[in-house]
DNA sequence: GGAAGCATGTAAAGTGTTACATGATTTT
DNA sequence: AAAATCATGTAACACTTTACATGCTTCC
């Protein structure tokens, strides 16, 4: 892989339309944030990476002394997004999750606050849920046109995945409800 | 926050009775894993770290020329892990998915390619599911007891989450392919 | 007139991974 | 005798985040 991850989403926007470095960055956090974020000090000097090795090709397009400056995808650009995409290497995958680390030694807690963590991840993933039912499924939907179906497929992904989330901690928590019912009967 | 995750996970581990840095390693690699990883490069520093700060105490036990240091918890390293356990603080989360990411940009591949990319995440996440089932999961039940049950019920959420994944992929892949069978009889 | 949003970038600090370096002990 | 596993650690590199720094434009 010639490229890392971060310069393929930045491409890939491009690709979608997206031009300055300001909007890459305002529409990773409405899309792909929950899979893949990037901050503004990551996107600009990829961006003049990106452009130094030809991937993209930058124009000046300041209104007097508003700045701002636009990016396209050149043929080379277009043609490394296209083979990233169609690379049969194991894409990476990390996930780092302080919720379910808390979770994981949970047994160095008394009953009654692991029943307090445990509602707190399950409220966090409703309200996760939430935002993506109320912000960002819509705007998927508003934007998704043929040839942009994919942003939309992804985020219903992300939506059903917090979904699901809050369901299996709200499955977890009957059933702590339930054993301490039952040692209270003991 | 006084300590990173990544030093709690290893406050953790020593509280469940794990010694050295290169166990913690290994049984990193065996459970938390799949929701925090951690490398040698990492835990035998923050040891270091956090014995200098009096969270743990080390003591040498080489054998001849064979080196062997074994950490425990002291009482201030117990109370930060359960200060941490309790804390009502937003538990950090972080995703990083770069097969999510080709989906996210797959409208611009030609539908075969698409077909093949969503083959290649579900059959990553269904290898990911046995391994779940076949090594995971069996060692988190034999190794569950009074007292440490957290552990089991974590590789259960890993394990269904990942089945999740599996299913969710394979719909995909059926609507795919009933989208592609309508376009053919236009 | 002030607040919010547009727009660009840099510097420092923190965090993490891969590769290197070493050698003993146990299993096959 | 070789291979796998135990066991510790360092150095160089890669990547990211947070904070800093600046100033215009549009809306209320």
């Amino acid at each position: 892989m010639r490229l890392k991850p971060s310069a393929y989403l930045i491409l890939g926007m491009l690709r979608n339309g997206v031009e300055t470095g300001y909007e890459i960055k305002r529409a990773v956090d409405l899309s792909t944030r929950f899979f893949w974020a990037a901050s503004l000090a990551q996107v600009y000097p990829e961006l003049a990476r990106l452009a130094e090795q030809g991937y993209i090709t930058g124009s000046d397009e300041s209104r007097g002394a508003r700045p701002r400056r636009t990016y396209r995808l050149t043929k080379k650009g277009e043609t490394a997004l296209e083979e990233w995409l169609r690379s049969g290497r194991m894409p990476s995958f990390e996930f780092r999750d302080e919720g379910l680390l808390r979770l994981f030694f949970a047994d160095a807690l008394p009953a009654d606050d692991v029943t307090a963590l445990v509602r707190r991840l399950r409220e966090h993933a409703e309200a996760v849920d939430r935002s993506f039912r109320e912000e960002i499924l819509p705007l998927a939907e508003s934007t998704s046109a043929p040839g942009f179906r994919y942003p939309l497929i992804a985020a219903r992904l992300g939506a059903d995945y917090y979904a699901w989330r809050a369901a299996w901690f709200a499955q977890l928590e009957d059933e702590l409800r339930a054993q301490a019912e039952r040692a209270q009967q003991d």
